[in-house]
DNA sequence: CTACTTGTCTACCAACCGGTAGAGGTGCAT
DNA sequence: ATGCACCTCTACCGGTTGGTAGACAAGTAG
């Protein structure tokens, strides 16, 4: 028929799927779902995929790409030590606000098991070690609370992916009397939470 | 056959399916794999369930109430205000502790959206309400960093069951060199993170 | 003994699941 | 024009899904 490309058309099917794997969990997407979101058959995707296991890793592949290139992106531009952890915080919430599926994956990446988030998480490794070692520079530098540096990264990451995943907690623990909390209001949330779990002691 | 009898096989029946539930996902847990768990034929379930959803109903509130009277129990004890949350939180560790798909079945309910997770926290409307309070006053008595009490009492929540279900992701940042965090070590961690989203700024 | 309630079962259904087989259309190189 | 690689499709398969219909066993009250 409409003969879209090759490539093209590979990259359509794994974003609308990163986009229903997310909302639905990967179980309980089916092939016909992702296809009629692509606005395709469903034999298309096997034609690209040999499998449904397949298109999975392709989204985890993608997805650890995303991220590292955005991450990557805003570190780029010159950071003061002190704003690197805010700019990375801002890069993720910028890519969740114009992809909100998009943290979901992340979060179903990490239920469907250690080899899964691995297959997601090894375009990120290097971006890790960097900034574990950033960490233990600003801990002896006494910039950063000593504490573990894996174990603070970790909570880091909880924070942001809570704050990005559980809306319908966010909206029952902040309560009908407010208004529902905007992505911009939790970004500046996250990095409030962010600059308190970094900062020493006494200041 | 066995005829074990109405109510003990009901509630038998809700503690696998949350165990199902969280363990695999809602849409991706059939009333098949429930009833294999409890020992019984699906339409045994549908016997005391209409269907799919009145079993997940009876699910969220099953939780609710049982987080609920955990945390109830534990503050039962005579706390000084310092010790409150640290006895919250190893409450909640205990819980995760005998029942480690407890805290898979919560982020589960709230990923199922508003009404799912209402129905769950319904239950614990008053302790939240409490919490709050608690926070208030101790943020006016310079005990508690000044902050939105609701977004902390979040951020709170989303670092507890950020530690407790994130599993594939600890593994992966803490790195292969180091053991595997054993929940034990896992509570510490939170417990001083807790401490450090507490604390007022000078001490 | 009989009638009724409660609980568990077998048998079945239409719809949907992931995946296979293969026809056919389209554009490009020869 | 012809062959071929690329892409999308229809048709189908065996297995599983949530759910219905109803048989049957066991206790219980009269």
């Amino acid at each position: 028929m409409s003969r879209t490309g090759g490539e093209k058309r590979r990259r359509s099917i794994v974003e609308e799927a990163i986009r229903c794997f997310g909302r639905d969990g990967y179980n309980a997407t089916s092939l016909d779902t992702v296809a009629k979101a692509v606005g395709v058959r469903k034999q298309t995707l096997l034609y690209y995929f040999p499998n449904k296991d397949a298109l999975l890793e392709a989204c985890l592949t993608a997805a650890g790409a995303t991220v590292g290139e955005a991450i990557t992106v805003a570190l780029e531009q010159k950071q003061t030590p002190e704003t690197k952890a805010e700019a990375v915080v801002h890069a993720v919430f910028e890519l969740a606000k114009e992809f909100p599926e998009f943290p979901m994956f992340v979060r179903e990446a990490s239920r469907l098991g250690p080899d899964a988030f691995d297959r997601f998480s090894k375009v990120l490794e290097p971006m890790r070690e960097r900034a574990v070692a950033f960490l233990e520079a600003g801990m002896d530098e006494g910039n950063i609370r000593k504490q573990d540096p894996a174990m603070l990264l970790f909570t880091l990451y909880t924070a942001v992916i809570g704050y990005l995943t559980e809306a319908s907690v966010l909206n029952a623990v902040v309560g009908p009397g407010k208004s529902r909390a905007s992505l911009r209001r939790r970004e500046k949330e996250v990095v409030s939470f962010v600059r308190a779990a970094l900062a020493p002691p006494a200041a």
